[in-house]
DNA sequence: CATCGGATTCGACGTTTGTCGAAACCGAGG
DNA sequence: CCTCGGTTTCGACAAACGTCGAATCCGATG
């Protein structure tokens, strides 16, 4: 019980299926708050947003670590750290291909941020 | 010369022309991420997550802080410090009547943010 | 099975952040 | 002009963050 079941009904939605209006439209609930948060948060470094961008725009939809790294100015452990606060917000899955890491967006999450940043479409 | 034009062409766009396509179509810039990282970082917070979604559903565009500050379990010093993060982070505007102090978000950035995590939209 | 290279984890560090209470600011009204 | 209520600013402090280098892990390959 180490990992209570409610605390990833949000993350873990089909992708096409936001779990709130957008928060121009209705004010957001506390909970909702708490469990989001973490996501801007993990966008809220030039680096982390730039990988983000980097991993998102992958052709094949996935890119190895080892192309990652060189583009930055920052030690390889602090590229791995950054990446494993991707992970944590869920906004990037990794998987292990012999020597590599490939990493992938997970397009549920950056829906629901997208969704809840559109402003109201008051016609 | 203390304010370079350059740091705010992001920010001061007429709300209708994203300057950016979605990060998952294109790779980003690194100086779009070192202008835009700080807004997210801004949502970052569960308070301020809040605090937007309040200002931004407001009836009539615009909110009190007096009616911003009971809603949460901090101090109404905390609520102002959480405020001027989101006024430094082009999200949101302040304005002085009598003594009270509204606030309207600045759907402009936003829509940046929303456009930025947009999922492709490849058929 | 010893070694190599890519990736993560660990331990440490200076900096930034979120929070508070006290003080200061600023209109309004007595 | 003094006071009052709403808001912001200041100073302080513990916790979290970003970064590094060293150590570790983990497949692959000789």
């Amino acid at each position: 019980m180490s990992k209570p079941a409610a605390s990833v009904n949000l993350l873990d939605q089909p992708a096409e299926t936001p779990c709130c209006p957008p928060m121009a439209v209705q004010r957001m609930e506390q909970a909702t708050a708490l469990q989001l948060a973490p996501a801007f948060k993990a966008l809220g470094d030039p680096v982390r947003l730039q990988l983000m961008s980097m991993i998102a725009s992958a052709p094949g939809g996935e890119i190895c670590v080892c192309d990652l790294t060189p583009s930055f100015e920052v030690s390889g452990s602090t590229i791995s750290h950054h990446l494993k606060t991707l992970r944590d917000a869920g906004l990037v899955d990794a998987e292990r291909r012999a020597s590599w890491v490939y990493y992938r967006a997970r397009p549920g999450l950056m829906l629901q941020l997208a969704t809840l940043l559109t402003p109201a479409a008051d016609a």
